[in-house]
RNA sequence: GGCCUAGUGGCUCAGUUGGUUAGAGCGCCGCCCUGUCACGGCGGAGGUCGAGGGUUCGAGUCCCUUCUGGGUCGCCA
């Protein structure tokens, strides 16, 4: 039976108290963490979001009535208690931050009891995620997702105060916006007004804070939710936030001396941890090179060799198609796995294939100097040897090579990388190596589509020096953009913008759009854009990737309250579901029945 | 859409080559215990082995289908 707070006010969170409150009467409210009744005395685990108090019951300083209501406490009622604050005469715990006091109870009201928990609430749950996301309000009492959340609100108020103080202006843009066919799916919201028309909600809030410059805010920010209809991953949910700027009258560097400050601000004031200012900036062709991959780990080494003119002679036919057809032969040295036994690496070449090899060629230098060789039949002895001194191998190590197009072997030899730094256990968690990335190419390839696409958005600004090419080599311009990488981690990136409109009808024309086409998808901006726009530049973070890579977690769902599923259904609330037949005749929609429609 | 992986009391797991009545730890319930904090002692309850089908004298174990969670490739301007 539960009983009312009536008359009482929490005077402290549980760590709140400390020693200098020995003597004081304190009034404390949360969770029954554990209870230990030794029979005449009864010691209780109180919980709240701050951490962990012991209570103590005993005969004498609490009513008998009290002492008996004491004997009922199980795991997770929640109760009030009145007590001294006291230096424990027993042993002090170590353990707990008020593990030298614990208060003597004079009164305790139990204001809810409660059903035992499906699964222990504690820290580093071993519970299977399935079961924690579907009581996630019990799941969220646990420690460990508490110091999650309770980062991220303190990134965000540090974001916001910093960003006041640097003159941005925080400004809301709409939820119910209009769909863009280009990027990532959209959600979408049926118009009852309008039937047959729909909203989209908003992937970036890239257009609208582009807009909020034409009209002169200058400095914008927005901690903006986001929402991308695509399948999700352990660091991408359908939706998520973004901690989004955007400043006039800047160019690249201004940007990034603003993020650099900021980005050295939190992690001092959170975690302690000094960033060396100016972060190291790498164009996107050495990041390829030297790592395969657009958003390098910088923790290790273990860099891609390209091989192509050692190997060009050579008679291996693997090679020769590679370098025939315009690819290249890349290695990576795994140092010290040369003796990684002929199972193991069958696994590389099966990883390998996953990102579109078609093998993987491997030599193995033992230990007295010999090789193990997939392909050494193929190679003259002095060209074995010239590969193995380009590779800069020695005795014991593993060389891997990949032969194709050079976006594969990048990709083939970047995933590689990696998997063999966490096999090798190379990565250190506690280290933050952050990186600039920039001039990406401005337009990629789509082979599905047979169109050039932009990299990052229609709207970002072609570097300079390159403008001649957008015309005659539109592959090779590259782009005022960049990402910022945190340990192999994209958590932020951003472009300058086009604010031209000769520049922007040549992007159009290179991405294959007639000008009514772009009108139509973009008519707003683009006559924005008529009316005086200002050079202008922004960057967004993921704030949910930050916060993961910050509270050293392995999901974002560990970061986010309320997280979907693969499917990006809510094991919870049971989103999505079937609505009313009314609603969807408001609406104008009828559903197609198919295999995959049924009734929930 | 593809591939990999997991599913056995409330939780976490074990379960051999297919062979008696499916086990353990924690939790839970009852009794005892005045300095515990992974409290302790005694006793107890609790299982359609994710679901359906098949093979077999016999299936938690083998086969097929399917559901659910996780990882990943594609996808994510």
């Amino acid at each position: 039976m539960a009983e009312s707070m009536k008359g009482l006010k929490r005077t402290h969170r549980c760590t709140e108290v400390s020693t200098a409150n020995i003597g004081e009467t304190v009034t404390l409210m949360g969770w029954v963490q554990k209870s230990r009744n030794k029979g005449g005395i009864i010691f209780v685990d109180l919980r709240d979001r701050s951490g962990i108090m012991q209570l103590i019951f005993e005969n004498g300083n609490i009513s008998e009535e009290g002492f008996e209501k004491a004997a009922k406490l199980r795991s997770e009622f929640v109760i009030a208690v009145t007590g001294v604050v006291e230096a424990r005469s027993g042993a002090v715990n170590e353990n707990l931050k008020t593990g030298e006091i614990e208060i003597r109870a004079n009164d305790l009201r139990i204001l809810s009891e409660a059903e035992t928990p499906p699964f222990p609430i504690e820290e580093n749950s071993k519970t299977k995620e399935e079961l924690r996301l579907k009581y996630r309000f019990l799941d969220l009492r646990r420690p460990d997702i508490q110091r999650n959340l309770m980062m991220k609100s303190q990134v965000s108020t540090l974001t916001r105060q910093f960003m006041a103080n640097e003159g941005f202006l925080e400004i809301e843009t709409p939820m119910l916006t209009k769909s863009t066919p280009e990027g990532a799916r959209d959600y979408l919201v049926p118009s009852r007004v309008h039937p047959g028309n729909f909203y989209a909600l908003p992937q970036s809030p890239q257009l609208f804070k582009q807009l909020l410059m034409c009209s002169g805010y200058d400095r914008y920010i927005q901690i903006a939710r986001c929402f991308r209809d695509e399948d999700l991953r352990a660091d991408r949910q359908p939706e998520f936030t973004q901690i989004d700027m955007e400043l006039s009258f800047v160019d690249v560097d201004d940007v990034i001396d603003v993020n650099e400050r900021l980005l050295a601000h939190l992690f001092k004031e959170i975690l302690d941890v000094d960033v060396q200012l100016p972060i190291q900036r790498m164009p996107w062709q050495e990041a390829m090179d030297r790592f395969g991959s657009d958003k390098p780990d910088l923790r290790f080494g273990m860099e891609l060799h390209n091989v192509s003119d050692v190997v060009k002679d050579c008679e291996f036919v693997v090679f020769k198609n590679a370098l025939e057809n315009g690819g290249s032969v890349r290695g990576i040295n795994a140092k010290g796995q040369g003796a990684m036994p002929r199972k193991k690496i069958d696994k590389l070449v099966d990883f390998a294939k996953d990102y579109g090899a078609k093998g993987l060629a491997y030599v193995a230098i033992q230990p007295d100097g010999t090789v193990k060789s997939s392909f050494a039949k193929f190679m003259k002895e002095e060209e074995m040897n010239a590969l193995i001194q380009a590779m800069e191998g020695e005795a014991g190590d593993l060389l891997l090579f990949a032969a194709d197009k050079n976006k594969v072997v990048w990709d083939v030899l970047g995933a590689l990388r990696l998997e063999l730094a966490r096999q090798m256990e190379l990565l250190d968690n506690s280290e933050y190596r952050f990186v600039w990335i920039t001039e990406f190419p401005l337009l990629e390839w789509s082979e599905e589509e047979n169109r050039f696409k932009a990299m990052h958005h229609p709207f970002t600004m072609p570097m300079e020096e390159d403008l001649p090419y957008i015309d005659t080599d539109p592959g090779r311009v590259r782009a005022k953009a960049y990402d910022i990488v945190l340990n192999g981690t994209e958590i932020g990136g951003g472009s300058v913008r086009i604010h031209q409109n000769d520049i922007q009808e040549k992007m159009f024309e290179a991405l294959g759009f007639t000008k009514e086409q772009a009108y139509e998808q973009f008519g707003f901006l683009l006559t924005a854009f008529k009316y005086g726009v200002p050079p202008h530049a922004g960057l967004a973070y993921g704030l949910d990737r930050l916060v993961m890579l910050m509270a050293k977690q392995e999901s974002i769902r560990d970061v986010i309250a309320f997280p979907k599923v693969k499917d990006a259904s809510c094991l919870m609330s049971e989103a999505p579901n079937v609505v009313d037949e009314k609603q969807l005749e408001e609406l104008g929609i009828a559903i197609r029945k198919t295999e995959k429609t049924e009734e929930k």
